[in-house]
DNA sequence: ACGCTAGGATAGCATGCGCTAAGTTGCGGT
DNA sequence: ACCGCAACTTAGCGCATGCTATCCTAGCGT
């Protein structure tokens, strides 16, 4: 009577196993319709299991939150410092920067979508991932960027406010796409980011008349 | 007994006056909490009456909500198309244009995050005020671009693209001192704005010698 | 073969939600 | 002065939520 309608699904899981779909599911769930709008019965239906199996791994609503907090801020970065150690030129640096911050939002946007929930929600990954994840690498690459200041390759602008405004552009525009559901065909998207790379460059590079 | 705490008020206001007060006291609580986050009786109590009153006026609780998206959506745009109708100068117009949306984005906190909340739960502001103000301002902005081009003061671009890339920038960061609460002092704002505008400029103009 | 325990289900509590029926009162018009 | 109505309140319905007390059982070790 209570037999689950799909039969061949193995119904009991070690504790650790159960966790992490528990947590898996509460991601998607969590990341679509945010805190308030999740229920603990949806995030138990879609595991598969009774809404007291989520308390037996999770005291309460909002450490099963945290919990999945965690699990995605250990995941997968916004953007990877590689392009920068693999030095290549600026033109590769800043596209492949691009490109990875671009993937980070349109390949799975369940993570921006998580990132704002939380950050208008007023949860804790808005600053356990800000300062955890975009801030380091906001330094790097300001590093980067001071670095090829001192190379006379750039001009002499604040190397961090450089890195915001790039970053900040493609960001946007990856929101866009995402959040915004702006429609945008996927070879259009590396135009756009193409020219952006190239924008920024031709920006910062040194005028040949310098002129203030 | 039912006695107001605060006595000088006038207790009961006329229908028109009422529904603004409702509308007024659901920005700031939608802004807040979100659709889900925020309760009938939440607004009731912040307009200082009962929720019978709300249905008075509205017949469900999405119904005030999209009454509040009107209201919000028919304020202040997010940029003004003035800069550059009065142009004087790149520098003066894309300054004034980023000044603007910052202004937009920390004067009144309240719109970008009922922009993102709404975006983020599915509701109809993310279209309205997108389709209604970006949109637009986009291709006004974009059309000054591409006379710009043709006057042979910038480079040959995609102009959509590169209003894009300039509004993105300026966004990102109004969101980031927003939405993420990230410090940064008031002058230093300017600073920001005035760099990314260089930024953005000198990617724009035409370098001496052109090599592609 | 079978007991023990970890993994799970049933049923339900207390609270708060969106929303409403019905009654009450301040106030402008005559 | 007082009537009528618009503005507002009281009380509460039905339902969903986060969470729990209690019981059940699959499946491993022996």
């Amino acid at each position: 009577m209570n037999q689950p309608d799909n039969p061949p699904v193995k119904s009991r899981l070690p504790a650790d196993q159960r966790r992490k779909a528990i947590v898996d599911a509460a991601v998607q769930l969590f990341a679509q319709n945010g805190f308030r709008g999740t229920t603990t019965r949806q995030i138990a239906h879609a595991v598969g299991v009774t809404e007291p199996v989520l308390y037996m791994h999770f005291e309460t609503k909002r450490d099963l939150y945290s919990a999945m907090i965690e699990s995605i801020s250990s995941g997968t970065p916004l953007a990877s410092c590689d392009p920068i150690c693999h030095h290549t030129g600026d033109d590769a640096v800043f596209t492949s920067i691009a490109s990875g911050i671009l993937r980070w939002h349109v390949e799975d946007p369940t993570r921006i979508r998580l990132l704002l929930f939380s950050a208008l929600e007023g949860h804790e990954l808005s600053d356990l991932f800000y300062q955890g994840h975009i801030v380091p690498f906001m330094k790097t690459l300001a590093a980067y960027i001071e670095r090829r200041i001192e190379d006379g390759a750039f001009r002499r602008v604040d190397a961090y406010n450089a890195a915001r405004a790039f970053c900040g552009m493609i960001a946007q525009f990856g929101q866009s796409l995402t959040v915004f559901r702006t429609p945008c065909p996927e070879d259009s998207r590396k135009e756009v980011v193409h020219q952006m790379v190239a924008i920024f460059l031709n920006g910062m590079r040194k005028p040949e008349d310098t002129r203030e």
